[in-house]
DNA sequence: AATAAAAGTTAGCACATCCTAACTTATTTG
DNA sequence: CAAATAAGTTAGGATGTGCTAACTTTTATT
């Protein structure tokens, strides 16, 4: 199965928050998400299913290899379109905004050619 | 009952046909899309009762003004993030695709950015 | 006129993805 | 310890959006 842009914002969340707080529960990620509980929950086990996560058995969120190269590549995106869009004069949070929404659907071509022109 | 992203690619695909072969039909979306007649079908029938097209009785598909101004902005929106990315130095085939998935989920805000920048 | 081809619709399936309601389980606390 | 709070799950619903199968209707062709 492969992974749904839904999915790559789960993942980018799980990253972000263990950055941000060390330790990552299902909770968490609803709260920062906005999404209600049983939505996380299902979420995490499609996560767990395609071998992205793993889950203790005190409920901590960990990202496998994979599920963390994914969810770097994501956030490598979204930094650098933040950033790019910035330099195009977008304001903070319209290029937060608009950059969460264009990272799940650019080619690594034109990924490449924002690296580039940066 | 707030305009969809299939909606804005069913739209914007009419505007291409009227432009490319004078009338529209069903059937032109079905195959310039690649989407099954049923689909279509569905589509044209949500199109119609938002009132952004007409059908007349021969099966022709026309944009209301509504329709058409909707259809006008995704495809201007098409046209400059293609034209943008060409600029990026990517490829014809990946900018008009990458344009294509970039077009619905740009804010107002960056759309205008980037056009001062071209 | 009979058959074939084309266009469109109806019905129903699949999947992604969000939700609420209601439950279990575990932890905290008065 | 009993009750409250927190975390997680199960069950079922809604919407969007694609599909196939099978039907009708219209148009064209032989």
């Amino acid at each position: 199965m492969k992974i749904q842009e839904s999915g790559e914002n789960y993942l980018e969340t799980i990253l972000l928050l263990k950055k941000k707080k060390g330790a990552v529960r299902s909770v968490d990620v609803a709260v920062e998400m906005n999404f209600s509980k049983p939505s996380v929950s299902r979420a995490m086990n499609i996560l767990k299913t395609a071998g992205h996560i793993e889950i203790d058995q005190n409920g901590f969120i960990k990202l496998t290899e994979q599920g963390d190269a994914l969810a770097r590549s994501v956030y490598e995106r979204h930094e650098l379109l933040t950033f790019f869009l910035r330099k195009l004069g977008v304001s903070e949070e319209t290029a937060a905004k608009d950059a969460c929404r264009i990272e799940h659907v650019i080619s690594a071509e034109t990924f490449e050619k924002i690296k580039e022109a940066m």
